[in-house]
DNA sequence: ACCTGATATGCTCAATATGAGTATAAGGAA
DNA sequence: TTCCTTATACTCATATTGAGCATATCAGGT
């Protein structure tokens, strides 16, 4: 972020200047769309063939598609004309992630083929829509992201495989200033030597990992076959797609708190604890039940219905709807997570 | 975000379909450069001539130019590189900030010429650097959106113009449910009728007087010079820069809560109420002086030099420093505007 | 009918954080 | 010295949060 460039030939520009076209460059868009159902955080999946890879190796990709400016009319249509197209899923709330432009992120660029640069969005599902072309999948985000999820207290991953495998990426830097700047990050991002655990960093976390060579895609980038790895964590996806679908889920986690983006995930009324269980599953924690329920309803998020649902397997619970009117009243309504339940589990 | 789409034919594709190129869209690259300088916040701006517009007239825009794939290694390099020729500035904290890409956002793309999309980016910078271009000014960013500034209480523009303006705009709608919810969103967006103003909703406020047609810009995209306008508040940019603006300084307004970011616009060492002072003027509002002393001191989100600052005109301050250690403590370190100083005031 | 094991929902209480002051300190200028 | 100015320290009522206990209402077994 804030690396200083070297110097460059400054020359004068008129301010009228039109700016010469540049025909190499093709705009893709890349939807990470996203669903929860029974208490799993999903994602919407095709299947790609990487012929920059060994063999065509085939891998998870996010839908994609390049924009095409004699059809498109914005952005956001295209990626909705793609995600429908890839997987018949008809999106519904949609919002830009974030505009992903290193050369080379396609291995085809670095062989004379244009640079592509992406711009990702993210949208939320309400059910789990059948997919129609036969190659797209649901598939649990945890897959791509097994040390994301502490729903379950620290995953082992972590303490057994990651804080290792970085021990040993920390003592290869060259100096010990380096070292300490590493071992700083490894905690900070991972939470180890009593920093806290900070739910929003997925994206740090994953570039890490990549860093450190304990992701499959840094192998693969990296040309060399024969590197040996300490590890090779989660699933992998084709081209970055990994690096996109992180940004989105450390996004995610982030719009919650002062957006009340959720709802779109959940039916028009559903039960506080489906509420409650939609956040665990997004944010990867528990939360207090008592204090979410207050911080929920008595905040003006929702509101009873008067219905129940009965399948509880206990006392029925109560139905509730979102209040819309919250976006009047409050500047900032939200699902404000409160702590979880029990520190250890 | 949520309009759902037409019909599209379906068709199959194959997961290793490598996308065709389209030739005819151009990736621009946009700079909104930040400094705060004797308690107004600036932005660097280039001055543009628009052919577009009768005459050629000039307007003020952003630092732009067009990405280089030959010459430019990734989108920030290239934007870093624009920032340099054109205005002289070395930039250092960058942040992507969004992607704008409708279709007629430029008017050449109507009349046959490529489509731009711009990438735009957020730089904070320290010092007032000299712009070394011509046409690079500072210009202080509540010339262009003079309703955002309510340091001094609330403007009275809204009460007096843009409340009224925004009636007529009202009643324009044909239907009576229209009618109610133009009602309802200039209520929440400008924080009329007991509704909270929220300071980070800048594009939402600037898109709403687009559409009513109380900018300048949203006269000269009709195309109609005839056209009266009720009013032409604040300072016109060229094309869309102005809503690349708003963008920015919501997004900023934002992300001072929960991120560290001030202190890329401060020098090493500083008094506390000059830390103060660059926070209101970004967010426009006063804050309770000892309160915010508390929050950013004790929560260690700064520390004392044992230096002090003489020149206050009253008791020496002292000179703190910002605290780095915080970003290993806490999870979501920033500065957490405390309330107004006075309600009224 | 009564117990048990679920889940839902209500309520309490201490610890912290926040909003809004009052009080005191330390400089310069009249 | 007195005043004016800005900085800094403390106070106090109130709101928010974290954590837990208590009670309600279902199903199923005895």
């Amino acid at each position: 972020m804030t690396t200083r460039r070297t110097v460059l030939r400054r020359t004068r520009v008129t301010g009228n200047s039109v700016p010469p076209v540049s025909p190499s460059v093709v705009v893709g868009l890349n939807a990470v769309i996203v669903a929860v159902t029974e208490e799993v955080p999903r994602v919407l999946t095709v299947s790609h063939i990487d012929h920059a890879l060994p063999g065509g190796r085939q891998a998870d990709a996010l839908p994609y598609g390049p924009l095409r400016p004699e059809q498109h009319q914005t952005l956001e249509r295209g990626l909705r004309d793609w995600a429908w197209q890839q997987t018949g899923t008809r999106l519904g709330y949609v919002e830009q992630l974030y505009t992903f432009g290193d050369r080379f992120r396609d291995p085809r660029a670095g062989q004379g083929g244009p640079w592509t640069i992406s711009v990702a969005y993210l949208a939320l599902v309400r059910q789990q829509q059948l997919g129609g072309s036969r190659e797209a999948h649901w598939r649990d985000w945890y897959d791509y992201f097994p040390w994301e999820d502490w729903r379950w207290g620290q995953p082992p991953l972590i303490s057994q495989t990651i804080a290792r495998a970085l021990d040993r990426w920390l003592v290869q830097s060259s100096s010990k200033a380096g070292m300490r700047g590493r071992q700083d990050r490894r905690d900070i991002v991972f939470g180890l030597n009593r920093t806290p655990w900070d739910a929003e960093r997925v994206l740090e976390r994953y570039e890490l990992l990549y860093e450190a060579r304990l992701v499959g895609e840094s192998i693969w980038d990296a040309g060399k076959s024969t590197t040996t790895t300490a590890a090779d964590l989660g699933r992998p996806m084709a081209m970055d797609h990994r690096r996109i679908l992180a940004t989105a889920l450390g996004r995610l986690r982030g719009k919650i708190k002062y957006r009340p983006v959720v709802f779109e995930l959940l039916p028009p009324v559903f039960t506080l604890s489906r509420l409650q269980r939609v956040v665990e599953a997004l944010a990867g924690t528990r939360l207090h039940k008592q204090n979410f329920r207050r911080l929920v309803d008595h905040g003006g998020l929702v509101e009873g219905t008067g219905k129940f649902d009965e399948d509880t397997g206990g006392r029925p619970a109560e139905l509730f709807s979102f209040r819309r009117e919250v976006l009047r009243e409050r500047a900032a309504p939200g699902v404000r997570l409160p702590g979880p339940q029990s520190r250890g589990l």
